[in-house]
DNA sequence: GTCTATAACGAGATAGAC
DNA sequence: GTCTATCTCGTTATAGAC
């Protein structure tokens, strides 16, 4: 009987992200209100606050569904083949997941809702995600700290180029893999100037 | 006397925009308000109307200023040099330009306040920048699109990078250069596959 | 867990006096 | 050009009944 009602409410839950999500598609990050996402779920705004603290822990719990729906679709992707053969998986797929939808892009990689921090714990799923770039980097041949910063902000720079300028399209996606392989093969590894 | 009315107007309106810029910095682009703006200045929210017809034509207003003072600040540098030169020092200007205010660069070059389009004459400033990188790419030797397209992501992405994790630094923006470079040598000039 | 009711506030915009 | 006054609407959040 508990399982039961804890499943009920974990599909609630899921309800009131998806109708969210919904709303930022359509009318943009910040166009998400509880009464609209209340609206939409079905159910009245006051009895969201069962499922949801505040406005601002409902977009940390945004932020939350988002890496751990990036976490799937990495676990789902094939494993093999050399360093660089997965490190071109990787940035394929949190290039993709990344442009798929704008609002989720601007939740996890800007910084735009006055107020929203992610709290420690969904800042650590972020902080995982980076962590499984570096390694593969790494491994490719691109330990230094100035090559991973060259690497995140192509992958960032496509992103928010294709989002910007051509949504739906693969003008700048396109470029992906000829672009970390840039960084791979012709990157100076080591700094020039220290200052 | 028309032209020192005219001249108390276009007082106003700078008054106005750097309020508007000022609580942007503050609090992020969204935070502005219209009553906030107008207690900065020193007038009722109402005497707003006088100057601004909406609240997005404000939004506007500033995509519109922006723009001129990045074309006040590319004219002020020096123009001599090679191609690649004259290119490098763009880009560093559009680069510090972007990377200098976070909510210039989400009005600019993001797409993220609900309901906001630049207008005609804004946008026409907007595609006029583009066109002087565009130039210089090509005579630099990288006249593909392709080669633009990477070129504008590599300068976004530093941008974007620096602004939401490690503002007021250095740490993206230095790599400036070189990348850039990157691009110019090593990116490929022709599409690899047509498809 | 969901509801009604409502508090408390702030937003953008307009009318009309001066 | 600036003001006061006000409309209308929407927001987040809380209290308390069921």
């Amino acid at each position: 009987m508990t399982l039961v009602r804890s499943e009920k409410r974990t599909r609630r839950r899921r309800q009131i992200l998806d109708a969210a999500w919904a709303i930022a598609a359509e009318s943009g990050l910040g166009a998400v209100t509880l009464h609209e996402v209340a609206r939409r779920v079905g159910i009245r705004q006051p009895s969201l606050y069962v499922y949801v603290e505040s406005k601002l822990n409902l977009y940390d719990a945004m932020f939350a569904d988002a890496y751990e729906e990036l976490f799937t679709r990495i676990e789902a992707a094939p494993a093999g083949g050399t360093a660089r053969e997965q490190l071109l998986r990787l940035s394929r797929i949190v290039l993709d997941f990344s442009v798929e939808s704008p609002p989720r892009q601007q939740l996890l990689f800007g910084r735009t809702i006055p107020g929203f921090e992610p709290s420690p714990a969904s800042y650590e799923l972020a902080e995982r995600a980076l962590q499984r770039g570096r390694n593969l980097l790494a491994a490719a041949g691109a330990a230094s700290p100035a090559q991973l910063d060259a690497y995140t902000a192509v992958v960032a720079g496509l992103g928010a180029q294709q989002v910007a300028n051509d949504p739906g399209g693969r003008r700048w996606t396109r470029h992906l893999e000829t672009m970390v392989c840039l960084v791979l093969d012709h990157f100076p590894d080591q700094e020039k100037e220290l200052q």
